[in-house]
DNA sequence: CCTCATACCGACCATACGGTATGTTTTCCG
DNA sequence: CGGAAAACATACCGTATGGTCGGTATGAGG
């Protein structure tokens, strides 16, 4: 039963437009610094609205790890990397994605629920369990594809699907930190480039060679972003 | 020209105490949700002596990202990593430290910087470049034991010892907001035995037997804290 | 001992904050 | 068409916030 405003009437309902608003505001402040005013002005929507949609802040954190946990989810569903027919390929091809949306300003290419989650875990569960959701969500849907591609090719190591999927998001979320702090998404895109080194290791896959005339390499990175080069 | 306070006199003066303050509560709560007043609180002092010693609750924050430099630079400086004669071990001994030191309870094993990097990069950026100095400073200290790693074993490569330094780093940061957010110390400590993993892999060197019974591999984790086990 | 800069104290201020109370408008449904 | 419920708007409240200001205590140098 949702209504498009007064004020705005064209941005769709009251309640997205404050989940989008807050994953915009709160990916480059944070959100403690993100103030509810803040919120209800750049989403065009008075506090009445807010806090009719939402019984305080902390609620507003919750709804959107959530909506940023769907929004992402659908996102990732619909990226070009399940295309290839090897799962390890499929593996390599998810860590090109990520590499190559990593946009030139960081706060676009900014992860949500990893920036709240550093903030508020010891002082509000309920977010940093919504954020946890979201991040370790992610990370299962990884899990069939790292767990095939082990089955494929016969490997047994001390390290699980499950282990190795967590230690992707280990790795996104620690490159994002590093490229805010450099102010430089190109360290953001090493990070992912040594991370792309470790899986082909695991798995004692070759990497492509950069000049190279022929094909010796598997590159799953070339269906990177699916658009046309 | 420092002095001890009127209200705890035993606390040393009152600027430190406020730095070591801004290092608890910050990492705890994020810096944002960390008022002057709670600082002034935690560490005995009154607000004019807050604003005496910082011009401003960002310049605190600067202040404190420096002590936080200074403080861990002392810290890794005195570790028992260091103690190996081959370069290469020392730089898993040091990846073993860092495992080590991960505490069950996540809030004292974060970093001060990371945390308050991503939550003012874009709105902070004296604080961010303070962060950044921390880190990337950090990173550069393991710059040369890698690099002679690599010279040791004559190994050529498309990453560089600073950028493999970077990655080392990008993986604790990762592992602290994996940790915090499944409040599992254990995720931080599984992200850093991918870390040990990937190193021994790119110098092709073993890795330990859990329970073997002669030394098969290398195991520079066994001086990883520097006290008796 | 006197002086002076500095460290520290404590009361105060303007404002921005999260949240509430109440009223108005739209939509659904019988 | 009527009425109830939900969506949205507006004015307001108590408090916590970052920051200021005048004052006092302490240590160093002469």
């Amino acid at each position: 039963m949702s209504r498009p405003t007064k004020l705005h009437p064209d941005r769709g309902d009251a309640r997205t437009r404050l989940l989008t608003a807050a994953v915009d505001l709160i990916r480059a402040r944070g959100f403690a610094a993100t103030s509810v005013d803040d919120l209800c002005r750049a989403a065009g929507v008075t506090k009445g609205a807010f806090f009719h949609h939402f019984a305080s802040k902390e609620a507003l954190g919750v709804a959107a790890a959530w909506h940023w946990a769907e929004t992402t989810t659908a996102f990732f569903a619909a990226a070009p990397y399940h295309a290839p027919p090897d799962p390890l390929h499929r593996v390599l091809a998810y860590v090109a994605f990520r590499r190559a949306i990593v946009s030139d300003d960081i706060t676009e290419s900014s992860c949500l629920v990893g920036t709240m989650v550093q903030e508020v875990h010891a002082s509000a569960p309920a977010i940093r369990d919504a954020c946890a959701a979201s991040i370790f969500g992610h990370a299962a849907t990884l899990e069939a594809d790292i767990g095939a591609a082990m089955d494929d090719r016969g490997i047994v190591a001390d390290w699980t699907a499950a282990s190795l999927a967590r230690q992707t998001q280990a790795v996104v979320q620690g490159a994002l930190v590093l490229a805010k702090a450099g102010d430089d998404p190109a360290l953001a895109r090493d990070s992912l480039d040594h991370l792309d080194r470790y899986i082909r290791l695991l798995f004692s896959v070759a990497a492509p060679v950069p000049g190279g005339a022929g094909e010796s390499g598997v590159r799953p990175e070339a269906l990177a972003t699916g658009l046309p080069a």
